[in-house]
DNA sequence: GTAAATACTTGTAAAATGCAAGTATTAATT
DNA sequence: AATTAATACTTGCATTTTACAAGTATTTAC
């Protein structure tokens, strides 16, 4: 099947994922790879550095320069782990709860639109389909840096 | 539904579009961004450095300072259009085709492991979903950039 | 109690980015 | 036919991003 690639190729596009540019949210232009870190910070509770970094498949060099960018915007606050003084744990704040809620709602109105093309057995099997992939994607040795 | 935001933004990192660094092929350095120009340019006839940029969604300076690097590493050949002088057509060189089929290779071989955990009524249904999904973006008027 | 490992930061140099302003060519207007 | 506007692409910046190597600080292992 030649297919498949066609598909992954395009629909890896269509992520929008290639442009940088992200969003601007009162005032702050927020990068594509802070849209990232917000979300995963947002939806962890305190995580390390370490963590989101390798989440995210981010060398932990540039994440810590990201973070200041961040923690400089005031989204994000770093505070010193009392259990074990190397580890940072990161967590929003209130203006970072707010960014990441917006980009929560461009993105939902965007799937909103989407999924408006579809019938509901659609649409259930899409998703259905998503996360099938998802998890195969993750069972595979090769998953995540299939180009690495 | 909440589901879709975590599946979709899982599935966008999942495809290691968030590092750079894509492969290394007969000894060269191919950038992620790389990769997608040498699949466009492969898979359409002579097009124009416009026509790439634009389908690409990348900045049409930054794509002309892009070919440049291509040209300089003998994958991509550009050649003036004798309809219109403004115009420069890109096409592969015999090394680019290689490099753009060692990807080919990498990425179907990805995909094979991935779908091998799959039997072949998901494998069918997944792809059917992705290319409905592939329509639905395309057809939203939010497409491709939904936080641009 | 010293060595090794871990978590994170900074120096630096290279690459990528995008705006503004440029050149060259073609199309549109008068 | 001559000027203007539009298009296709390039270059000059100044900024940002990147990742390797080398650093600090703390904790774990022996």
């Amino acid at each position: 099947m030649e297919e498949p690639r066609e598909l992954l190729q395009t629909l890896a596009r269509q992520f929008g994922l290639l442009n940088k540019t992200c969003c601007q949210i009162s005032g702050v232009d927020i990068s594509l790879i802070h849209s990232h870190i917000l979300y995963e910070i947002g939806r962890q509770d305190t995580p390390s550095m370490q963590k989101i970094a390798e989440r995210l498949g981010i060398d932990i060099t540039t994440f810590s320069r990201q973070i200041q960018s961040l923690i400089k915007n005031k989204l994000v606050k770093k505070t010193a782990s009392p259990e074990d003084r190397r580890v940072y744990l990161l967590s929003l704040t209130t203006e970072g709860k707010f960014v990441a809620a917006s980009i929560d709602k461009i993105m939902d109105d965007y799937l909103d639109d989407v999924f408006s093309f579809m019938n509901d057995f659609e649409k259930e099997t899409v998703m259905r389909s998503l996360q099938l992939l998802n998890m195969s994607m993750q069972k595979s040795k090769m998953c995540c840096t299939p180009m690495g």
